[in-house]
DNA sequence: GGCCGCATGTAACACGTTACATGATTGG
DNA sequence: CCAATCATGTAACGTGTTACATGCGGCC
């Protein structure tokens, strides 16, 4: 019972949420995630599925009303338990600090950069942020809280948190503008 | 010139930033960070930093005064060019969608426990995110905003991200209550 | 003097990405 | 009928993790 990868949990996830299901679907489901985090790739999602089904975690069915020899999968009894023990990882304090944001990041050494291609960095973030946001929020709306409420609030997380990036951006491109000024005169 | 992994342009951050210094004190930046995504483990920095120095994007001499064969770093002109770019890449759709929270992932498949295993995970979530965002609030206030503004923001940023996640977890947790009664009378 | 932290590195291993390879199905 | 998408997989490659290995420096 060796601990599940970040992406192996998502998988049995998916398995166990839209029952049986095909290896594509649980590609299609991480590619059209939110979180470009997940590619889903064919060279990760088929060996990693592979590998779950002889830890007898999935099993898996071809389906015979199907030509391309397309396979369905269900979770096992032993699959649940390793997902909810997955689940319960996230509450140790190394899962819960684990936000990397790039634009921060960036932010941390952006003093490397001249003041112009600075302004222009945060410009250039701003918009692509911004432009995020948009289809974030629309896909809140589009989703049904009733449907499936753990969803929805899965997707108001993601809203909330690029609304406080979009805000803590605007704040630090005003800060920028003082900094800049200051930076200018220090070296005159 | 080939595109900077993440861990690359950190590590080209901080050689920049912060003078000569050794592959070590780029090690102990990396494991201090507040997200626990960078490990900075030897064999992940080592071998990425002779990467870098193969590629001519910093230099290394070893410091005679230390009789340990401490090598010191320094970024050239080449190494400055790639971080700069490095930056800029930030700007593109992925990067800037790319956040991953691993609680909110947990979230999205919470279905998938026992009722009362939900309440649970909430629970010790909501404390340990607390701690998180207590130890993150006191490096802000350990940070001074003049010596690196820059710094400070980002810091700012991991404070403001916490924050958001607190109040969407309380308000998750809220809704919980109502959700596992519901789900009590319709299986009654 | 001994332990902990500084300081550097290597080797085996696991996993994800890119690219390749193949073929069925569906819609215009 | 032809293209896009569905559908499954493999192989080479890069890179990060864990564990191992070594030795100096400073502090109690």
């Amino acid at each position: 019972m060796s601990k599940l990868s970040e992406l192996e949990g998502v998988a049995l996830g998916i398995v166990s949420r839209d029952g049986p299901c095909t290896p594509y679907a649980v590609r299609k489901f991480l590619k059209s995630s939110p979180s470009s985090h997940w590619q889903g790739s064919a060279g990760s999602v088929y060996p990693m599925l592979l590998r779950l089904e002889q830890r007898g975690q999935v099993q898996s069915e071809i389906d015979a009303s199907d030509g391309r020899g397309r396979r369905l999968l269900q979770i096992t009894a032993k699959g649940q338990k390793a997902l909810a023990q997955w689940i319960h990882q996230g509450t140790t304090t190394e899962l819960v600090s684990s936000i990397s944001d790039h634009i921060r990041t960036r932010v941390f050494f952006i003093g490397s950069l001249s003041p112009k291609e600075r302004l222009e960095f945060v410009e250039k973030s701003f918009a692509a942020l911004n432009e995020f946001l948009a289809t974030a929020e629309q896909r809140l709306r589009d989703t049904d809280r009733n449907t499936d409420p753990y969803a929805w609030f899965a997707c108001e997380n993601v809203v909330l948190q690029a609304r406080v990036r979009v805000e803590w951006l605007a704040g630090f491109q005003k800060a920028l503008g003082k900094l800049t000024k200051l930076d200018k005169r220090s070296t005159e």
